[in-house]
DNA sequence: ATGTTGACACCGG
DNA sequence: TCCGGTGCCAACA
């Protein structure tokens, strides 16, 4: 593989639960890293290609990289009205611009929908 | 091995 | 409060 890095956060990000968001911080801490830049580096390569078959633990489908956000809440500038829009679909709610963190940071252990 | 880049985070003005 | 610069870590050329 490519690197055991990649393959964590993408896991880590898979195990979000849906209708909870993460931080690209709390994404790197749980995977054990602190290279918070590499968090999104890994899912735009999983997430904006087509060719991560069998890279994202498998099976699965698609790393949830819509669930990742930034510590502000707010989202990239091209993903911005993607994940909106995504989210919004898994019940997260939106204060403006921003995702509502406080009631929607997932906590990394409570993988039962709360 | 070195330098540059990156879907970030944090601190200072 | 808003804007800017710096720091961390890992991957790539």
């Amino acid at each position: 593989m490519s690197s055991d890095l990649a393959q964590r956060i993408l896991g880590a990000v898979e195990s979000i639960p849906p209708g909870f968001v993460l931080t690209y911080g709390d994404v790197a801490e749980l995977v054990g890293t602190r290279a918070v830049r590499h968090v999104g580096r890994v899912l735009s390569v999983s997430g904006g290609t087509p060719a991560n078959e069998g890279v994202a633990g498998g099976g699965g489908g698609t790393v949830p990289w819509h669930r990742v956000l930034r510590s502000d809440g707010s989202l990239a500038e091209h993903l911005y009205t993607e994940q909106r829009q995504l989210l919004l679909g898994e019940g997260v709610r939106f204060i403006g611009d921003k995702v509502d963190l406080e009631n929607y940071r997932w906590d990394g252990v409570s993988t039962t929908t709360a």
